[in-house]
DNA sequence: ATACATACC
DNA sequence: CACTGGTATGTAT
């Protein structure tokens, strides 16, 4: 009604109103107020930091010079040896489909091409997954609450998720990855990261661009899924690079070093994966905005930053993946913040939103399921928790956690709601006047299993090897009982 | 070891 | 009125 939607989400003046709709929408909702509640405390960090920088020295400074000269040097010699077998440097690829639930969708009932649709986000207080390109143009993204974007789109389409179906479009996809590196890995169903550099040993009569445009076709082909690609010298390159031409486009990276300064030094901040909302507030309050300026500043970010964000701040900003060359030191030494796709399982865990409520009753029913889905999964996984953490979530979205660390493996839900119930007890307690709850769930970590997904040693003795896979679960608390012992002794996972 | 925060898909 | 779920990891205490 307030604008034509034939243009919407195609210039400045859309951009705008859409940011109004969902300003107005969310306005004065308790989501809203917690997002306040959070910028808050993020201003709050920012003025502690400035307090922190004010106070820092032209010694401090030069100190910090200095290790960032030695930090630099054994980057840089690290990244020269990041070499195939023939010396030649790496051809890193990350391919990822475009809109890939909406275009499953598309791809089987085509009269979704046209019009704006979404998947996910069925349900009172569900949010989108995914939405085609048409919705998007209406301002509409994944994780937006399904009542917002029919604010933006009246007409919007909302499919329910079909896992079953993605899961087939996926191997097909899968099978094209692999014939340009049957050692690709994947982090989720929809991207891939590949190294190109075997294959184009092999095609010598192929660029990287070509090889890639190849490998695009041949998905869409074989699906009609269109994918975006970046080509670069290393894995985080590559995906940055991927995010630029979407939807089906590709872009290499420049492989000399001063063409890959050039690339990260244009990049803004939030472009860096791991540099999230928040650290690019807070970069933002410092005057950094690119990779320029964190290049530019970082003797000083090197003074007020935590020591994983400034090492890892240093080395993306030289166009390589962090831990690259961590010195020799420290065991715990610093990797990405927000994490990197290819490490093992180290937690499950299952949480359910639901109306809110103070019931003692529901919220310990409710534990109960979410114990019963957790056991499930572990079982599925063939692995025992060590750690258990209890998350609940209040009516006015602030979170909860409260954790525990067992003696000995637990894995079936009677144990796992034994070891979380006295900590939903304890909360509720807690709480008087009783709050009003819209969450609660339990996450296992400290996992050790059996082989899969390269378990420590303590597997062998935790599970009977080859013994455990007929589905016969009852008596996993007798077992786990006579286990414990001999786990316990086992200790010191990574 | 525990609680909380940030990030990514 | 109304904003997920799963996983990993960093920071502070």
């Amino acid at each position: 009604m307030l604008i034509n939607p034939l243009k919407a989400g195609t210039g400045g003046a859309d951009r705008a109103h859409i940011e109004a709709v969902i300003y107005e929408a969310s306005k004065g909702t308790r989501f809203f107020e917690e997002q306040k509640r959070r910028h808050a405390r993020t201003a709050d960090r920012i003025a502690r930091l400035k307090a922190h920088a004010a106070r820092v020295t032209r010694s401090d400074l030069a100190e910090a010079e200095q290790t960032i000269a030695h930090r630099r040097a054994a980057i840089e010699a690290a990244v020269l040896s990041d070499v195939d077998a023939d010396g030649r440097p790496r051809v890193m690829v990350h391919c990822d489909l475009d809109a890939f639930y909406a275009s499953v969708h598309e791809v089987d009932e085509p009269q979704w091409r046209t019009v704006p649709m979404a998947v996910g986000g069925t349900g009172g207080d569900g949010v989108l997954t995914t939405a085609n390109y048409v919705a998007r143009r209406f301002g509409i993204r994944s994780a937006m609450p399904t009542w917002i974007a029919r604010k933006l789109c009246p007409q919007l389409a909302v499919l329910d998720l079909d896992f079953a179906k993605y899961r087939v479009a996926a191997a097909k996809v899968r099978t094209v990855f692999s014939r340009y590196d049957p050692r690709f890995r994947s982090a989720s169903l929809d991207e891939a990261s590949l190294d190109l550099t075997p294959y184009l040993a092999e095609h010598p009569e192929l660029t990287p661009a070509q090889a890639v445009e190849a490998m695009r076709a041949a998905i869409h082909a074989e699906t009609g899924l269109t994918a975006s690609a970046g080509i670069a010298a290393n894995t985080m390159l590559a995906k940055i690079a991927s995010d630029a031409n979407k939807p089906n486009g590709q872009l290499l990276v420049p492989f000399d070093r001063l063409g890959i300064l050039a690339f990260v030094g244009a990049l803004p901040v939030r472009k860096f994966p791991g540099i999230g909302a928040v650290t690019d507030h807070v970069l933002d309050a410092f005057g950094v905005l690119t990779g320029a300026d964190i290049a530019a500043q970082m003797p000083f970010l090197w003074t007020i930053l935590t020591p994983a964000l400034r090492d890892y701040l240093l080395c993306v900003s030289m166009g390589v993946p962090s831990g690259a060359a961590l010195p020799p030191a420290p065991p715990g030494a610093s990797s990405t913040p927000g994490g990197d796709a290819a490490t093992r399982r180290s937690g499950i865990s299952s949480e359910r939103t639901f109306k809110s409520t103070a019931s003692l009753a529901f919220l310990q029913a409710m534990l109960r399921d979410q114990c019963a889905t957790l056991a499930d999964d572990l079982r599925r996984s063939r692995v025992f928790a060590r750690t258990l953490t209890f998350k609940i979530k209040k009516e006015s979205f602030a979170v909860l956690t409260r954790s525990r660390s067992t003696n000995g493996y637990v894995r079936t839900a009677g144990e796992l709601y034994r070891h979380v119930e006295p900590m939903l007890l304890a909360v509720v307690r807690e709480h008087r006047p009783p709050t009003q709850w819209r969450l609660l769930g339990v996450r296992a970590s400290g996992l050790v299993g059996e082989n899969a997904d390269g378990m420590t040693a303590g597997v062998r003795v935790g599970v009977r090897v080859g013994g455990n896979d007929g589905g016969n679960d009852r008596d996993d608390a007798t077992r786990d009982g006579r286990r414990s012992d001999a786990v316990r002794r086992r200790g010191g996972h990574p």
